[in-house]
DNA sequence: CGTAAAAGTTTTGATTTGCAACTAAAATAT
DNA sequence: ATATTTTAGTTGCAAATCAAAACTTTTACG
């Protein structure tokens, strides 16, 4: 976690990068996730085989973020668990599109050890992706990022007329 | 980017993890499909404001995990330029969770700078997400991850008797 | 032909990481 | 009531990683 990332403000994946660009924060999103949601933090540690020291910063990170609350284990308790938020949640299609990715591409074939399932009838989910505006399903080749800010838009001809 | 993690080969989450868990892998990833796939060393560097032996180490893992190939420029040329892979177009999925995420939960509230789009007639997408296998259409809170293999379901089902 | 740009490599000092040992409070056992 | 264990962290320290700058070595340009 180096210190200080100046870049692109304004953007929203750099935003999202700067909080999930790291290697224990999504391991242990992931694996608040199989545990609906909740965890403590020494089941946490040994889980993910992490060392204290780390996974006291990364959960901070992740207060202060507003993925996971810190709460009392039960009214008045003392001791504490972590909990995945709302917004923390919602990382779920991410961490959904990166367990397709990683079973599509994965060399050592070995079977899924977990899957996403609905909650209702605990079928399987279907991953749909991303549609066109007239309900065509896309695929990566299928789209493109374009610029919308003038900025972007000249930084971006100014380097392919360059080129 | 530490230096061996060796748990959970299994899990295709952390497969992806352990190549996209990193703030520069991921910014070099939008930044690639941001230019159609295509970058050369010093664009990057200019663009992300990044070290030069970062990019280097970056790049090289990318073309080691297969997500960006080194070509030459032209038929014959010395100079090299990166292009995303098949294997590294198919992390767009995630890279559109991740901005909608950000774009959804980001404070400062600024305008996106650039929007994801149909190829064919350049309007954006729209993401679907996630669909029950009846064809809701879930949200976060309709799904959870459950175990599959034995080993995962005991080691689940014992944290949870412990608890 | 000389100069500049491109694409790195090397060096060096500052940060980060993570192991291990320590601590303090809460829960459990005796 | 006291001892022991578990929980949830701190702290100290060696090793690894990061990043700024200087240095190379090819290619491109006027």
């Amino acid at each position: 976690m180096p210190a200080k990332r100046s870049i692109n403000l304004d953007c929203s994946v750099a935003k999202a990068v700067q909080i999930l660009g790291d290697y224990w924060t999504l391991m242990i999103i992931r694996d608040l996730m199989l545990f609906g949601g909740v965890r403590r933090f020494e089941s946490l540690r040994e889980a993910l085989d992490i060392s204290r020291n780390i996974l006291t910063e990364r959960l901070n990170q992740m207060v202060e973020n507003n993925i996971v609350r810190k709460v009392p284990i039960a009214e008045g308790a003392r001791r504490m668990e972590y909990r995945l938020t709302r917004k923390g949640w919602e990382l779920m299609p991410i961490v959904l599109s990166m367990a397709n990715w990683g079973l599509k591409w994965k060399e050592n074939e070995r079977p899924p050890s977990y899957s996403f399932v609905d909650n209702r009838d605990k079928k399987p989910v279907q991953t749909l992706g991303v549609a066109s505006e007239d309900g065509r399903i896309l695929g990566p080749a299928d789209m493109e990022i374009v610029p919308l800010t003038n900025e972007a838009k000249e930084y971006l001809s100014a380097y392919k007329s360059s080129n």
